[in-house]
DNA sequence: CTCTTCACTCAACACTCGTTGAGCGAACGA
DNA sequence: TCGTTCGCTCAACGAGTGTTGAGTGAAGAG
């Protein structure tokens, strides 16, 4: 028989409780419609100590979508565009099938949010930053370029996560990923019009699963902390 | 001088500013932020005025991101891909710089609000049907496909419009619009990795300006209605 | 002019929300 | 066993919300 946890650790248990229900609702309903009350509720504890333990609902969304400091990563080399697309693509495949609440969350609010919108701009800001670094450094549409990719993946997330379009809906996520593909070479530009620059799987390969080596850091739309 | 208005013109007169304000709050704000006495205050009007020529809150919104219903048009000729791209294309050129308030308070609100999410996927859906009635017949992704089109082209507009995000603020409409050229055509499947399917204008064309002929009915993020 | 219609306002209700301060009671240290 | 700590609850406040019904006064009809 397990001793019975110390009031230390029942104390981070119910903070712990609560921070994970306030996630789902976050992710669920978003910020204006999760009441601390419900939060509260869905972790069988009082209201009062929601504000207690993270000062004010506020404070509560934004520990709710920060994303743990990335791991110590040494510099990630720059990948080129062929690899990068690879690393898109595994990473909206995998995410695609679930997303964590928090990223769920901070995409949920960033509309109508003002809080969720700027965490959601330094985040895709961060995210175009990374895609723009394995862009051929002549092109001078490199932001630009790397935004749109950004701002495609969102798209087709909200389209399939938080709208659940009837057309993506059953399509399973690496499927998905395999009908982006050529969309996202041609704008990373690793498809020229004749002659590939990169080395390129085939392109109608319906096989996502595996990224070159090492795997994406810093890019993915899960990274949205 | 003018004779005055009538007390019917008036009253015709009134409804509409209540019904602008009421989409330019909405766009701006989204629904739950959006309160009855904010949009009486800004057209000069008591909230119980709002209330008794609309209803409530929730049919005012419906009436506000309501499409009027589209010009009857004479079955539009379903295009081929390539002229789709240019269709696409063109409305997100112009509409970049100047969505109607309706569709972007629906666009806003689609995430938090379930009547405006429901809303959006309707008309988002008939968008895709729209694109998919221009891919050849025979592939079995088109409907995938087309809400994959759809879904980038809201994602942009997100990254664009809404969220402002700094990459994509200072590019021009139209530049934006031939950076996606590409992406979009791959998508559609214009270009396939060996023989092309439709007549396809030059893949790396940067020109975006004309659509072929008869502008794009149906086809378009404006008609989120 | 008189009477009716009606666009519009006033005041208030009922409710939900985030937030607060006092207080209870069990776990803890001596 | 005593006193203290502290995780947690109770009850309530004050602000803001959508919504309502009665009422006002000017434009219209006769």
């Amino acid at each position: 028989m397990p001793t019975s946890p110390s009031r230390a650790e029942r104390r981070r248990a119910t903070e712990a409780r609560v921070l994970d229900r306030a996630r789902r609702l976050f992710a669920e309903r978003g910020f204006d419609r999760t009441t601390i009350r419900a939060i509260a509720a869905d972790a069988h504890v009082d209201p009062a100590l929601v504000m207690q333990y993270f000062g004010s609902k506020r404070d509560l969304f934004l520990r709710a979508v920060e994303i743990p400091p990335p791991p110590p990563t040494p510099t990630t080399p720059a990948p080129d565009p062929g690899a990068l697309v690879d690393q898109l693509l595994t990473t909206l495949g995998v995410k695609l099938g679930g997303l964590p609440d928090g990223t769920l969350a901070a995409l949920r609010s960033m509309l109508t949010d003002p809080d969720a919108a700027e965490h959601a701009r330094q985040s895709l800001g961060r995210q175009t930053d990374s895609v723009a670094a394995a862009l051929p450094p002549d092109d001078e549409d490199a932001q630009a370029r790397a935004a749109l990719v950004v701002t495609t993946l969102v798209g087709v997330t909200i389209g399939h996560q938080l709208l659940g379009l009837a057309p993506l809906r059953d399509v399973p996520a690496d499927r998905i990923a395999a009908l982006l593909r050529p969309a996202l070479e041609a704008l990373v530009g690793s498809v020229r019009p004749v002659g590939p620059v990169g080395p390129v799987g085939p392109v109608g390969s319906q096989d996502v699963a595996g990224p070159p080596e090492g795997d994406a850091e810093g890019v993915g739309l899960d990274q949205l902390g």
